[in-house]
DNA sequence: GAATTTCGTTGGTTGCGCCAATGTTTATGG
DNA sequence: CCATAAACATTGGCGCAACCAACGAAATTC
């Protein structure tokens, strides 16, 4: 029979951080599959962002601004190079740093992650109204401003 | 000097992806410090949970409740019985099937991982009140269950 | 000038969430 | 009734995010 659509456990249905992880779930699912079309992904679109809101900047500097592991940046800024949405070049000033540039091809694939991401936010929000979503994206930045960085 | 705290780039701070994505991570933080005591991991609690309030199931059972792989299902019950907290025996009735029991053990020891993660979640939630709570997790709920199950 | 810090890089590890394939056992339907 | 299909446990694999340690080179600080 089987009929019966296999319950999840009361405990795990009600338990905040389960809940927060399943639409954490949702919302990749969704934003890679639309970061699938350009074949990127949710790094490439962190690193384009941070460098087309502040400009060229160091690698150490960008990994700071997105949350992303250095060591995770150099293979990032590898592969968006590669694709010559990025330009690495050592910084004459310090020659410890690279500075990244995004070149006017990463400028234009970054107007249309925008795009594909907008869509996938509104199909991820797609059960609230206007109001219940900012509501949501309230209670989110509290909660995750009150924990703010990592360790 | 670096005493700017590098900002993280607008478009990624309102991204309510990103925003999930960051509680999210830090409410896996927070759970797994809880869980490292007892030396478990969340597919162990899940498993756990689905045992004690469904009674003794097949592992393909297991998996349809807590949404966890079938595959993940076998070395998780490995580890569960292990340590004694689950019995793993073939069902006489179905002979595919191994029967997956709490031993008494198993049952307290949820009982006090139920303690520990009750006191993450209050962590997780501390900047909110109690009102608030009920807020996030109705709206979580809400984009959780408009999605269902995965596919 | 010596010690410390920063930076890029290499080379790992872990956990979660998946998927494919295999052998066994049970159910199905022709 | 037998052949085919389905369900089950298991093995072995993959990708991604998020980490950590260590290293040489270069800059900063003491």
């Amino acid at each position: 029979m089987e009929r019966a659509e296999d319950p999840i456990p009361h405990r795990l249905r009600v338990l905040p951080s389960r809940l927060v992880n399943q639409v954490a779930t949702s919302a990749n699912r969704l934003v890679d599959q639309a970061l699938a079309g350009p074949g990127l992904r949710r790094y490439h679109y962190s690193l384009l962002a941070a460098l087309e809101e502040f400009g060229p900047a160091s690698q150490a500097a960008l990994g700071r601004r997105t949350g992303i592991d250095r060591s995770d940046i150099v293979a990032t800024v590898n592969e968006l190079a590669e694709r010559g949405l990025v330009e690495r070049s050592p910084d004459p000033d310090d020659r410890r740093r690279n500075v990244i540039t995004v070149t006017p091809a990463g400028v234009r694939q970054l107007a249309e992650l925008d795009r594909l991401l907008s869509g996938a936010q509104d199909e991820l929000l797609a059960a609230l109204t206007r109001a219940e979503r900012e509501q949501l994206i309230g209670l989110l930045t509290r909660v995750a401003d009150h924990h703010g960085a990592p360790q």
